[in-house]
RNA sequence: GGCCUCAUCGUCUAACGGUUAGGACAGCAGGUUCUCAUCCUGCAAAUCGGGGUUCGAUUCCCCGUGGGGCUGCCA
């Protein structure tokens, strides 16, 4: 199967542009088919440098690389590749040309010069009625002399595809079953734009049968505009595509997601830290569902498992707390050894001593159930690379039940039990039973905050045992020491 | 206004016409634990309304209501 992705040049890639690029691109690689990218840079006032450069990016990082299209080539250069090159529609404007003059030839389509002033005004009045804005037909009984006339005089105009008013246009969309539209509903869309450029309309029939689609996935946005272009298929001779139009994305107060609603574009999520596994297992569930309890899923699973009779007829709210969540899952997905190099160079950004620390692995794991954001891992291994400095109010604990009085007690008490320890014994293991064989009359919280809290210096963090392992005796010993002198 | 479309817990969603309407996130309450996080257990939480069809409607049909989208020489 054919499926493709057609973004615009105006922006970053939206969160919905991404979801549709995966329901795209698991669908092409289910099928062992092709997913592409087309640019429909047919707007040129709203033309953005850069934009192209950004969206790949995008779809590269969730891991959705086309096969065909517009890509990256190996050195990071936008390249075209394909069979229907050039496929920047921007570079297909003889084509486009070409088939408006040949829906003009049948009858389907008229030349008209009215100008933006006109249509205004034709537009208010309508509104002053309470009648649907429609263009009015004012050129479409012009002569081919008239017409011809005034094209040779130079008179900017554009191309309208005259919709039959009599004719109900009905289509099955692989979503929403039967839909069906009154021709006289319709307005007569301009096809080809007083610079010769196409219009979305035309240049996606056009684009979508020359290149091959079987599928278009589009938003519910588009839903409305499908009967002009199953018309334009129809004159052409064309058979159209599949059609799946997806419910939209909302914000919390159910409006289509845009700008003022937050973070839309897929940069933001990249730049916070998300995983794309973790974006790419949101969006999936975001209008679909395995028809089972599963909420984890790779991008292979989801190829496998993916389908179109199971994606949601109604908008979903884009609610971040389940990207959270899914987000910790994840990062605890990952396997110590990564993990631990995808933050390695984080940390040893902020501490230099990290990037030859032989035990790197070992701490990193101490922290890995704990993080959210690989950015978070500096601030969580200081107390490892940076001596703490604990205070008297942290390491008595009311909930604890430790007071400051027994602070001189407890950790003469520690001190006893630990510098017993022998290095071959220290240890997770070793230390917890050598602490727990030795209580005397306390009870083993009233130990182990004020260990953990002198080792570390912070309200919370990994456990003490574990970050006594790390730290070694050595090392455990002398903050113990450290911490007791501000105790007297 | 017109056209199209949608409707189950706060959110994402499940349920051949027969279920105590299920799960997940969030919330709340416990538990484990030296803290935080993780983890575990439990609680609370929904079929928009009205008519049909049917022995039986969340499910099918109709009418309302509510939401959304479109209504550009934007996509």
């Amino acid at each position: 199967m054919r499926t493709r992705l057609p973004p615009s040049p105006t922006g970053f890639l939206h969160i919905g542009n991404l979801r549709t690029a995966l329901f795209d691109f698991l669908l092409a690689k289910q099928t062992k088919g092709i997913f592409y990218v087309r640019v429909e840079d047919t707007d040129r006032e709203r033309f953005v440098p850069g934009a192209i450069e950004s969206m790949l990016r995008s779809l590269q990082w969730a891991g959705i690389s086309p096969d065909e299209g517009v890509m990256f080539d190996a050195n990071g250069e936008v390249i075209q590749k394909g069979p229907h090159a050039p496929y920047f529609q921007s570079e297909r404007l003889d084509l486009y040309k070409k088939y408006a003059e040949e829906l003009v030839e049948k009858g389907h389509a008229y030349h008209c010069f009215c100008t933006p002033e006109r249509l205004t005004e034709m537009r208010k009045q309508q509104e002053a009625l309470k009648k649907a804005p429609m263009y009015d037909r004012h050129c479409v009984h012009l002569s081919k002399e008239d017409v011809a006339a005034k094209i040779t005089a130079g008179e900017r105009h554009v191309v309208r595809m005259k919709v039959p008013h009599e004719r109900t246009v009905t289509f099955n969309d692989d979503i929403r079953g039967e839909v069906r539209f009154q021709g006289h509903t319709i307005d007569d869309q301009v096809l080809l734009k007083g610079d010769g450029f196409p219009t979305y309309h035309l240049a996606h029939v056009v684009d979508d049968h020359l290149m091959e689609t079987d599928l278009v996935i589009r938003g519910e946005e588009w839903l409305s505009s499908l009967p002009k272009h199953i018309l334009l298929f129809e004159w052409l001779g064309w058979a159209p595509p599949k059609y799946a139009h997806v419910p939209l994305l909302l914000s919390k107060d159910r409006k289509k997601l845009s700008k003022r609603d937050g973070d839309v574009a897929v940069e933001e999520y990249i730049q916070k830290g998300y995983l794309p596994e973790v974006m790419v297992n949101f969006l999936a569930l975001l209008g679909w569902n395995p028809g089972t309890t599963q909420e984890i899923f790779t991008m292979d699973e989801l190829i496998e498992q993916f389908s179109l009779d199971r994606v949601q007829k109604a908008g979903a709210i884009f609610d971040l707390e389940k990207l959270n969540w899914l987000q910790g899952q994840w990062m605890r997905k990952i396997s110590p050894t990564e993990f631990a190099a995808r933050i390695l160079p984080l940390v040893a950004e902020k501490f230099s001593a990290a990037a030859t620390d032989k035990d790197f692995v070992r701490k990193a794991a101490l922290i890995q159930e704990r993080i959210t954001f690989f950015n978070e891992a500096p601030e969580m291994l200081t107390w490892f690379y940076k001596e703490p400095h604990a205070s008297v109010e942290l390491l008595a604990s009311e909930k604890q039940k430790i007071t400051k009085e027994q602070l001189p007690e407890i950790f003469q008490a520690l001190e006893n039990i630990l510098s017993d320890v022998p290095e071959k014994n220290w240890t997770v293991e070793g230390l917890k039973t050598a602490v727990q064989s030795n209580l005397g009359n306390f009870k083993q919280g009233q130990l182990l905050w004020p260990l953990r809290a002198a080792l570390t210096g912070l309200p919370y963090s990994p456990g003490a045992f574990e970050v006594a392992e790390v730290l070694g005796k050595e090392k455990t010993l002398e903050r113990l020491k450290k911490a007791e002198s501000i105790t007297q």
